[in-house]
RNA sequence: GGGGCAUUAGCUCAGUUGGAUAGAGCGCUGGUCUCCGGAACCAGAGGUCACAGGUUCGAAUCCUGUAUGUCCCA
């Protein structure tokens, strides 16, 4: 919170009080209810020194405060100090920045020369890509355009699962059961089910595990015909991949898989030793973790094979050579909440003092109705189903409420993705999210369908003012009723919003900073007719309209929605 | 057994660094609309913020313990 207007608050109250700028900022906040003011300041903690009642204090500051053109009254009420803000002077300077600034209003130079490495998505290759993917790939995108949108060289790194035992199995289950040469013209549906029955046979056959581990030796040390199967499973996938990644519109600065690591495996595990941090225990190779009341990192295991832990702290080593930079994001479910404090306390101990740039960005898990789901026994929920699904009914939803739409196929990939993209981010990414298709096929109330019909529908207002967007001569003080007066605040928390949602690695902040925006700007346009008789509101209002669908646009953009104009 | 995370309305969730009367959406009930897109807006009902202590002028928010759920531990 940092305007013209506490800049102004904080000069006179600097000099009353006694505090710097920087206490003051810690203490101020925002009333309850509009009608009380702008601004307030709690008076309670003056009351020691000053020896006063705190409501005593907040009248005293209040009528030696000096009002002027930006902060227009400043008011005791109770033990609080609230100040009001010209609503013209704040119209003009949101209104103006936006309309100059358009798709840059929100961005700044704030991350400028810092670098953030964010690990996310990271889809395990020889499966398809399945709904529990969708958290990891949603919010690392989201934050990889917020930290770019703050001038952060932000290098978004897909740390694709394609190394492990699973390969291994995957190889022998194609060795007893696939038809010739393993080739790209396969799917990944064949690989997952080839998958599945090789796992069931692994657990009736003891004989086929150790056989699935040979194969497994024979890919890590370099073995030519593993190695060749492998790469086909992974070509296969990654088909597969950019077509997903492409409708949820994401991307990625890297593709660096597992695999890219294992070369420098040996040589970590190497400085592990050096540094007198190995012990073997059981005959695998592992740093003891009691004193952290961990378990032991596990570097390699009693065959000698190496694990994902392995393969992450190589790349995590390797990262820091290569891009040095000032944080490091982990995008990855809370179930893996103990990997990653080990792995940040084995970077810690071998002396690595960016080891505290890292984190893990935790969130809470996609859980189902009807149970989990576990790909081992081929139960996996689709992505590409519910996307389709969800595009289905918002296409349904349009032949019954538009039908003379344009581009009906277009529009409703937008809106079906945006509903389910939406329906991901808008609780903190902490909580489990309940996948629920009659909540996220619902389309009323706080949804992603909501937000882009807000904007669509003001898109729509802008076409029928028919004349020059936005009008030139706008005045911005006729902008000053409540309920226009509220939108003008939303529209200028934009910024901030973003800033929020990086500090707190949040995308959910900017979710629900859009549904707040929505609410504000239907109150007022049921409220007001925009387009109406008298020429100056109407090119005021229209103005404000504008702003709306700007920031609205820009605002799905940070979380990967698009914004039709119709729908 | 050890550890992580969570617990706010029937359901799904907000609640900035501790501050004014704990807010939304869904669902339910009722209402708005001679007019710019009703996927909207307004109103009502619905709460011991899991429980018990503690810190503080002040706690949903911080600390301790308990309970419940959930996840992790070659």
């Amino acid at each position: 919170m940092q305007n013209k207007y506490i800049d102004e608050i904080f000069a006179q109250l600097t000099k009353v009080t006694g505090l710097g700028a920087e206490d003051l900022a810690g203490l101020m906040e925002t009333p309850p209810n509009p009608e009380m003011g702008d601004y307030a300041l709690p008076c309670f903690t003056f009351a020691k020194t000053m020896r006063k009642a705190p409501n005593l204090i907040a009248e005293e500051l209040a009528s030696g405060f000096e009002t002027n053109e930006r902060i227009v009254e400043a008011r005791a009420t109770g033990p609080y100090l609230n100040f009001f803000v010209s609503r013209d002077d704040l119209a003009r300077d949101v209104l103006q920045q936006i309309v100059e600034k358009v798709e840059d209003y929100g961005r700044s130079e704030k991350g400028a020369g810092r670098r953030i490495v964010i690990d996310f998505s990271h889809p395990n290759i020889a499966k398809p890509f399945g709904i529990h993917h969708l958290r990891s790939t949603v919010i690392g995108g989201a934050l990889r355009r917020i930290f770019k949108t703050l001038g952060y060289e932000a290098v978004g790194i897909n740390h694709l699962g394609d190394w492990g035992s699973q390969f291994a199995k995957l190889i022998l289950g194609w060795k007893k059961w696939g038809e010739g040469e393993l080739t790209e013209d396969i799917t990944v549906h064949t690989l997952l089910d080839l998958y599945v029955r090789i796992n069931e046979e692994i657990d009736d056959n003891p004989e086929a595990e150790a056989e699935a581990s040979a194969w497994f030796r024979r890919l890590e040390s370099g073995d030519e015909e593993a190695r060749h199967m492998w790469q086909v499973a992974c070509d296969i996938s990654w088909k597969e991949f950019e077509r997903v990644y492409g409708r949820l519109g994401i991307e990625f600065d890297v593709v660096a898989g597992e695999s890219t690591h294992i070369g420098r495996m040996n040589d970590s595990v190497e400085r592990l030793r050096e540094k007198g941090l190995v012990k073997i225990s059981e005959g695998a190779t592992i740093v003891d973790l009691e004193e952290w009341d961990m378990a032991p990192f596990l570097a390699y295991r009693s065959d000698e094979a190496s694990l994902y832990a392995t393969r992450d702290l190589a790349a995590a080593e390797h990262r820091w050579l290569e891009y040095e930079f000032e944080q490091m994001l982990y995008v990855v479910d809370v179930a893996q909440s103990l990997h990653f404090r080990q792995l940040f306390k084995v970077l810690e101990l071998m002396g690595h003092e960016w080891s505290d740039r890292c984190t893990h960005v935790v969130f809470g898990r996609l859980r189902f109705k009807d149970g989990g789901m576990s790909t081992r026994r081929g139960k996996i929920v689709l992505m590409e189903d519910v996307l389709n699904r969800a595009v289905e009914l918002v296409r349904d939803t349009i032949e019954e409420k538009n039908p003379d739409l344009a581009e009906k196929d277009e529009v409703a990939e937008a809106v079906g993705i945006g509903a389910i993209l939406f329906a991901d981010l808008d609780s903190r990414r902490i909580k489990d999210v309940q996948f629920d298709w009659d909540e996220i096929l619902n389309f009323n109330g706080e949804t992603g369908p909501y937000v882009q019909y807000t904007h669509a529908r003001y898109a729509s207002v802008l076409r029928k003012y028919g004349k020059e967007v936005p009008p030139l001569d706008a005045d911005f003080g006729l902008l000053t009723e409540p309920e226009t007066a509220e939108v003008i605040k939303q529209l200028g928390a934009f910024p901030n919003t973003i800033v929020r949602a990086a500090e707190g690695h949040e995308p959910s902040y900017i979710a629900s900073y859009l549904i707040d925006l929505c609410t504000a700007a239907n109150r007022f346009y049921s409220a007001h007719r925009v387009v109406s008789e008298d020429e100056s509101v109407t090119a005021a209002r229209i103005t404000l309209v504008y702003a709306i669908t700007v920031v609205l646009k820009n605002g799905l953009a940070l979380l990967g929605i698009r914004a039709p104009e119709e729908m």
